[in-house]
Formats: C-alpha cells, sequence, structure tokens
DNA sequence: TCTATTCTTGAACATCGTTCAAAAAGTTTG
DNA sequence: CAAACTTTTTGAACGATGTTCAAGAATAGA
C-alpha cells in the first residue's frame, strides 16, 4: 500500500486484508475478531502483530480500498458533457448507492475511530483528499470567486452534508426511512446548496 | 427515566448516571468502563448491572440527559419575533455551539451502536423526536406544501445535514478545520437549504 | 554447512463486560 | 419480637478479546 509489496512470497499481508474485508462486509466492524480473521487468512494469532501494527492498522488498509473502489465509482459516473450542477448531483446519487451497496465496508470507513494522539497516516488521508478533489472540480465552476482553499472547505462542507444525511437514515437508529426516500432527500439538498452558492450568500 | 424513581432511599441509579457522564465527558464514550463508573458511584461491580440492563441501558440514560440539554438549549435560543429562516439558523448556530461546548457527551449520543435487534427504548425516541420537532416549526412555515409526513422527513435530512458537517468537521480524523470556520459553513449550507426550500424543488 | 536473520507460533497476560451464588439488608408475617 | 421471606449487594469467577513475547522453524548469506 504505501511500499510495494514483496512477490515471490505468498504474501500474508493481502491475505490478511481480504479475509478482514469479508469479515467486516458480513458482520461490520465490530464483528471483525483477532482469532477470526487469522484462522481465515491461515496464519497464527501472533502473525498478525508481525503483518501490522494492529487490528486498527490492518482496518486501515480495508478501508483504504473501499475508499478506492468509491473514487473509482465516481469516475466511472462522471459524464463528459456534464454540467457542474449535473455533475453535482450525480455524484450524490453515486454516493447514495455506494453505501447502499457497501454498507458494512462503508460504515467502517467512518466507525473507525483512531485513539487521540494516533492521525491517520499519509497514505491513507490522501485517499480522502481525492474524494473531495472529485467534489472541488464542479464546484470550482459553480463558484469561480472561491478560493482554493475556501473551495477545499465548501467541498468538504458538501461531502459531509450528504454524508451525514445518508449515515444517519441507514443507521435508523431512531426512525426507519425506507430507502427509495434516502435519494430524493440527498438531491434535494445537493440542489439547494447549489442553487444556494450559486446564487451567492 | 421511563418511571418515576422511589424517593427517599439512597438512588444508586442516579449515582451512576451522574458517575458515566463524568467519566463520558471527561474520557469520551470508550473511557467509560464498568469497574471505573462504580467505583466512583460508590458501589460494587456486579450492582451496576442490578440497576441497569448493561453498559448500553446506562449509556442511554446519560445520553438522554444529553438530548434534554439540548432541547433546553434549543428553547433558550428561540425568540419570539424571528422569521422562520432566522428561527433555522439560530437553530444551527446553537447545534454548533452546544457540540463544540458539550464535545464528548454530544459524540456519546451518536457513537453508542445498540446491537442489531435492539431498538432504542421508546422514552429515548421520544426525545429525539423533540428536538426534530423544534426544526419542523419553522419549516413548516417556510413549506406549507409540505405534509406533515413530508415535514418529518425533510426535517431529518436538515438535521442530518448539519449533524453531518458538525461532526466530521469535529472529528478532523481527515484534516483538521479550524473551529471558528465551523458556524460559517453551517450557516451557508442551512441558508442555502432554505433558500432553495423557500423557492421549491 | 554453519551462522545470522527473519518469520511464525501459540501460550500467557491484561483488560474488558457480564454472571451468579452467597451474604447482607430490608420487609412482611405470625 | 422473632422468624420467614424478599430484595439488594457483593466480589470472585467466567468468557471473550487485543496484544505480547520467548522459543522454535524457516530462510538467507557466508
Amino acid at each position: 500500500m504505501e511500499t510495494l509489496e514483496k512477490p515471490g512470497r505468498d504474501n500474508l499481508r493481502q491475505r490478511l486484508i481480504d479475509a478482514a474485508e469479508r469479515r467486516i462486509a458480513e458482520k461490520g466492524l465490530t464483528g471483525l475478531k483477532a482469532r477470526e480473521v487469522t484462522a481465515d487468512a491461515g496464519c497464527a494469532l501472533g502473525a498478525l502483530y508481525n503483518a501490522f501494527d494492529d487490528l486498527d492498522d490492518l482496518i486501515l488498509y480495508v478501508n483504504a480500498r473501499t475508499l478506492d473502489r468509491l473514487a473509482a465509482t465516481f469516475d466511472g459516473a462522471r459524464q463528459s458533457d456534464e454540467t457542474a450542477e449535473e455533475a453535482m448531483t450525480v455524484l450524490a446519487r453515486t454516493y447514495v448507492r455506494f453505501a447502499l451497496e457497501n454498507r458494512m465496508l462503508w460504515s467502517a470507513v467512518f466507525a473507525l475511530a483512531l485513539p487521540d494522539g494516533r492521525p491517520a497516516p499519509d497514505w491513507y488521508v490522501i485517499r480522502y483528499r481525492a474524494l473531495i478533489d472529485q467534489i472541488v472540480s464542479p464546484l470550482a465552476t459553480l463558484r469561480p470567486d472561491l478560493s482554493p482553499d475556501e473551495l477545499q472547505l465548501r467541498a468538504r462542507t458538501l461531502f459531509a452534508a450528504v454524508h451525514g444525511v445518508v449515515r444517519l437514515f441507514l443507521d435508523a437508529r431512531f426512525l426507519a426511512v425506507p430507502h427509495d426516500r434516502i435519494t430524493p432527500e440527498v438531491t434535494a439538498l445537493v440542489t439547494a446548496m447549489t442553487r444556494g452558492l450559486s446564487a451567492g450568500e
């Protein structure tokens, strides 16, 4: 991930990431256990701590994969002839669909809480930034008056807002919402913000 | 909470809730340990499971308190002569400030993940609904065309969007954002949505 | 082949939430 | 008031879990 794996030898790291990804996809982040994942990968319990710093480190690699897949899905959803407004709503719809189709893995990206003094590594943050950049692109067209710095901030606001809606609706902790109502709500949100933005504040 | 506590006798439940609230406010939800909280409350470890179903149950009572305080803060922030747009931005600003001033306790409300088959009890959901209703009120003025059902849904979208922005910015997992930039972003979000809404979709 | 390095192993440890049988305290009854 | 019953409290014990580490196995280099 951050360095190329040594080829030739059977790669324990990849097997562990694969096994962890399967477990998380099936049982969620809390369903990931060191003993189970090492059994799945066919190695001893302690081998995990030779290949990774700890469980959180392993999870970071699974999450990086998920972020990469989401970024690729974004890329595939873009149309060459779309307006900036269209690009924005397409991204939002794509995000909702991806979240629905990858519920557990997608939740894991945001459920992982690193301990206080432990920042996410650079190779991980890069992936998050790449996602934001895909929002910055159409947003820059809509708001040529904003500085690069302000665009970054506003794109993050948009992402966080959409993310918040999808998350709270999917959790359904408080009151369940039918899934087919999520996309209209998110679209309304993005449309409103796009209009509001293009009209100036 | 759901029933009145028997008065007169020294109330273990209240002592446990107090101790848990202090622990969470200081160390966060993951910093809450059964052994520590019972030591703080001055009882044996097992007594916790006499007073509450389990730790999650205890946390629910702490979270209910936080929700009550947030609702009271909302009440205090409302002005009698404000427009619906003003009411909406006041609520958003109040929400941001409350989240900043009660970081750990506020995070705990949304970090608590009940096991799959375990819904939040009614006396808890009621508090969340009361919060949404405070948003529905000004929203109903802005959108008299929406049915009560649609108002509920849209109010939840607004809440979730604001919540998502505050949460992702406060976590600062990916890139730190200065706190004084949060309120302007949230205000821009709410303003945009309010305008978009009042202009129709 | 011998040595040094690296990888692998799984028992052991520490920390959790949770249970439960027994003791203590409180309440009702005869 | 005493005895029987109920409720509460206790903390040792259990099982699950992440992590460590000394010893053994495998591999690479001389």
